[in-house]
DNA sequence: CGCTCAATTGAGACCTCTCAAGACACGTGG
DNA sequence: CCACGTGTCTTGAGAGGTCTCAATTGAGCG
């Protein structure tokens, strides 16, 4: 009934197929993987899954921007991570086998790629392989974790701020001569959720950061001078 | 040449061995396990690795307590994390294959086992549970980390200090009559990179809670009364 | 046009940071 | 035992930054 054999893996035309989890496993196992297999897209602000619902696999970023948010009892919430095409989303509670704590939803126009829990499971039992590259994964978020608290108690407010829009520039910018230009993919409110301050406190710090001349701004538009090659220092 | 039958798990006597991730594993890798296992004693001070050195293998803290810090190019450091007796530390530099990006010291005298990185690969690919439960491990690290970001953006530092106060307390309080006391492991400049201050900013909180009536402090002997029972809120 | 939501701006209270100086505990050596 | 360091902790003062609450502006849309 299944053919081990032709089946071709689901993930095998992806962009990002060097760098999958699911990649590689026993030619047995991939008529499981395509049998969990699904692909989804998704519209602006529509919602890969809820904050307390329960896991139904491991999703795969495979176009657009997700946004992981946690939201607390008293209505707000707190972006923790930005998902690119490329990134793996729920994991945590895939490999915990516990619900949902943070929600994920698209802030741009995206597609995903999910393998069902039960399927995932399956495939993850007969190969090794993919909970290696899944806590690969895990330690990856780690250090993104530290980073931001490390930079949090470090840097002041002003030049976190910069040092994101300069990241937010490479993935989003388009060089024009000597200038980068980009359309801001996030609200003030989740720029202001990721450095850790109010909105009207992020607002201010964008004037500031205009008055300096670093950037130019008019709503979610933003141009910026290309920055210099920064000169790592190589540590012995 | 080995006996593959009598040898004895080398956390079989350890206090936890039931959340151990070297549990269960298949008798012929225990010897493999032996092999690669040693038990190290530190000073309070001493460092049972230093930042940018090479993994050596998973460590996990048997008694006494273990600070993990990221030390910065300026001389500063943050204190990243707080490693309890069951507490495995290490494991990301060990997954990543990658040099240490923390110190590992210890606060207190402690006791720490190592499996030796070779010896602790082999069991990892004979025993497939015990990846499962180093990703186990990174993932509550993940979710704690993510708890200090949340707290960190949506708590002022007067309740962050009062909540890490209540979470030492727990571990390092002693209960007499309706009183909670214990000795700091901390200096005030750990307390205060934990949530995110400069020292004297610590000192300062530290008088608030004190003139609020929460706590009797002197020096790093703190006395606080029993907390009420927290009536959790059951989130249906 | 008027609604709504996002973003900015204003004002004042509050907090934190930095730099500096003092208080305190602890250990060493005279 | 005392003097003297040393490191930790506390306190002070002023500048600067952030927060909150409120009002205003701006942009998208029926």
């Amino acid at each position: 009934m299944t053919n081990t054999h032709d089946t071709p893996h689901p993930c095998g035309k992806c962009a990002f197929y060097a760098g999958s989890i699911w990649q590689p496993i026993s030619s047995g196992s991939i008529s499981v993987l395509t049998q969990g297999f699904s692909r989804k897209e998704l519209d602006a602000g529509q919602a890969l899954y809820e904050q307390g619902t329960e896991n139904r696999g491991v999703f795969c970023v495979s176009k657009g921007l997700i946004a992981l948010r946690a939201l607390h009892p008293d209505g707000k919430s707190t972006l923790l991570k930005l998902a690119y095409p490329g990134d793996v989303v729920g994991y945590r509670s895939f490999l915990e086998n516990d619900c949902h704590k943070t929600e994920a939803r698209a802030l741009q126009p995206s597609k995903v790629c999910t393998v069902a829990q039960r399927d995932a499971n399956r495939v993850m039992q007969g190969n090794p392989l993919v909970l290696t590259k899944l806590a690969g994964r895990c330690v990856s978020e780690i250090n993104n974790s530290r980073e931001r608290i490390i930079s949090a108690a470090t840097l002041p407010n002003k030049k976190r701020l910069s040092a994101l829009l300069h990241r937010l520039m490479e993935s989003h910018g388009v060089r024009t001569g000597n200038t980068l230009r980009m359309q801001l993919p996030l609200s003030r409110s989740d720029l202001a959720d990721l450095i850790g301050v109010q909105p009207e406190t992020m607002s201010r710090l964008f004037k500031r950061l205009r008055d300096d001349g670093e950037l130019v701004i008019s709503g979610r538009d933003i141009q910026m001078p290309v920055p210099l090659p920064t000169r790592q220092v190589v540590s012995q």
